[in-house]
DNA sequence: AAACAACATTTGTATATACAAATATATAAT
DNA sequence: ATTATATATTTGTATATACAAATGTTGTTT
């Protein structure tokens, strides 16, 4: 089913605002998806991506700062997204020796085992999710949409 | 700056993992600048989306559920959005006659004048965040966005 | 017609996010 | 050295969203 469909519009909506309102829409499609997915790990997508971030360090601590930059989410919350991780057990945080401003999050054994059993689960997801699209449509996908977010937009 | 730069992670990231987190992060970007826009006019872009559905309709009201299908929010929130433009004065809401479980919701004067003001800057941003693209390649993307979602997706 | 299921929406509530201000530390300027 | 400024993170709080249960209405079964 198509955008248009779901706008069910008389009037024919312009390429270009259709492809922003087709992004928004088919984010929130994902997101359901994904949601449902995780949900029977109880993990959210953005504690799962902290994870993954922290993960991809290999075994080096990083800062709260570095979190943030790789997501989409507000500093204030990245803070509470590590609280909560923490409270699972998932990753522990001390205070930056050489830095004291700073904050170092590591994440633990447990974490760790947490990821080898769900990464795997995304995976499958990730791959069923775009199964639709051949490799040489997502690189297509990956270029416009890393295209669209190369502006000096400044307004 | 393309999306393996934001990720930093040293191992090669699968493609159709890429275009998923692509497609996240991309959507956050979005979601910043627009929020930024319309931060000014005091209303949410889900509020927006509400109002544009109800313009749609050419003077006809649209049941709660016919807005909630056009959306990727649920049903409870999209009774506290109206809400929140009936307190603005941009809707009405009203028992429907012929089935009084249903409520017909109306935009108002007062939600069209809103509207018409809004809709051009919304326009230009709209122009402005795809200026990278074509409209080619704009089509393209829709068509992709469109054939990810295309899915008997059962689990 | 009484009882039950289905439908459309709303309410309650817990969690998530955005925005502003506060805290604590480090660096720079006088 | 003291004050001011910049940096890194946290806290407070208002708004937004997700999920489950409740409400009121209609359609269906017995």
């Amino acid at each position: 089913m198509n955008i248009e469909s779901f706008i069910k519009t008389e009037n024919k909506i312009p390429v270009r605002k259709k492809a922003i309102i087709n992004l928004l829409f088919t984010h929130g499609w994902i997101m359901d998806k994904i949601n449902l997915e995780l949900k029977n790990h109880d993990i959210s997508i953005q504690q799962f991506n902290v994870l993954r971030i922290l993960n991809g360090q290999k075994g080096k601590p990083a800062n709260l700062s570095t979190i943030q930059e790789r997501m989409v989410t507000k500093m204030s919350n990245t803070t509470r997204l590590v609280d909560k991780l923490i409270q699972k057990g998932y990753t522990t945080r001390t205070i930056c020796p050489s830095n004291r401003r700073k904050v170092e999050i590591t994440i633990t054994q447990k974490g760790t085992e947490f990821l080898n059993i769900v990464s795997p689960i995304m995976d499958d997801f990730e791959n069923k999710i775009t199964s639709n699209l051949t490799e040489e449509d997502l690189d297509q996908l990956n270029i416009f949409l890393d295209q669209l977010r190369n502006q000096n937009f400044n307004s």
